[in-house]
DNA sequence: ACCTGAACACCGTTCAAGT
DNA sequence: ACCTGAACACCGTTCAAGT
């Protein structure tokens, strides 16, 4: 089986060949694949250029460089992101605390599910000086959902006041951070994870708090 | 001034050269110079050995590849992080939930730190398989101290019942996250941030929780 | 408007030599 | 025992051409 000429039978009926087809998404998502296959190593332009069934020159018609092609990696992931915590927050019920948690658990899902993304979003493959317009307002906007989430359960009395943005931090810290351990696989050492399970204890410790319940609460 | 040829007036008073010095020592610390300087693809085994004053050949003699010369930094940087949180758990008082804090406080202190050695600990920049011998186990130590350190608070009434190894995991992700974050500089919106305040807050997060105060415990 | 082929400087790695 | 020089296959990037 040739590689670069087995592009026909795609889902949507794809064309013969991107040379008249979307080179940029073919190029995207070459890049995923060899990371995720094989590292981030693996990654260069010429590979994935190949794999598009181009020269190693075409890819130059739509990236400046391979940054460039990092950045729209790390561009689709932010998106993709967002969406996955917008869309379990909205799953998971409709009180404040749900929705925050959903965020948390949309954040950790979408990690798991792409590690490739979650990689080139936050490992800094990209050296990018200075940073690439709409990445770090990407970045951003996972962020707000957090602080927006936190002062909705402050209002409602079930997260105790604060400066929002500070409590947001340190959710950021424990959803990200489950997160980055699951993707690196720092988490494997009695086989894969319930990554699932594992992102409902820590989002309920985030919660609740590891100390022991004290007589007296305030 | 010749970058190669600058490697006399040491700290230590080294020789004139690593010809008949420490080679490795000196590959390890371009290592850590390049990544530290211009990011994980600025590192490659030939200016590394540029940097160390000898020939693009000599690495090997030392290091079967680039994987291995990462494994050692790794190796390293876990050495420095389990030693920089001993020291924290101790300078930061006897009872069991200072030991607790402290180490996390010096695991978000090593990484801000250390970053270089960092992102190769944590950054999958190590193709590596089978793993390397001695890494994982390295890692290993770390999270241990965590667990023990969960047990003794446990033991003192300090931190609630339960699985000290679950504990942990969500110990681990708080400061691993916060971590990760300030390294990749992902907390840099309104200028670098104060890495010391964001640990506090985050490892005291950890143990109280976000939850308001609620009128009974248990 | 988009792609190719050839070119240049660079990198990982090997290997026959050197001292 | 340790290092060098030359070599090979590969990569990022550019540029003159091609259709």
């Amino acid at each position: 089986v040739s590689r670069a000429r087995a592009r026909r039978g795609g889902a949507r009926g794809g064309r013969v060949g991107y040379h008249h087809g979307d080179l940029p998404r073919a190029l995207v998502d070459a890049a995923l694949e060899l990371i995720g296959r094989h590292g981030v190593r693996a990654l260069t332009l010429r590979a994935a250029a190949r794999r598009a069934g181009v020269s190693q020159a075409a890819p130059y018609r739509h990236f400046a460089d391979k940054d460039a092609l990092l950045a729209a990696v790390a561009e689709e992931g932010f998106r993709l992101l967002t969406a996955a915590m917008r869309e379990t927050a909205q799953a998971d019920g409709g009180d404040p605390l749900s929705r925050f948690r959903g965020l948390g658990l949309g954040y950790v899902s979408f990690a798991a599910g792409h590690p490739a993304h979650f990689r080139v979003m936050f490992g800094r493959e990209i050296v990018e000086r200075p940073p690439h317009p709409g990445l770090q307002a990407a970045g951003g906007a996972a962020f707000e959902l957090l602080v927006d989430a936190i002062r909705d359960c402050q209002q409602a009395g079930i997260v105790r006041p604060g400066d929002p943005v500070a409590l947001a931090v340190s959710a950021w810290s424990a959803v990200h951070g489950l997160s980055a351990l699951v993707v690196d696989g720092q988490l494997d050492r009695d086989g894969p994870p319930d990554v699932a399970a594992l992102a409902h204890a820590v989002t309920a410790d985030l919660f609740l708090g590891l100390a022991a319940p004290r007589p007296a609460a305030g």
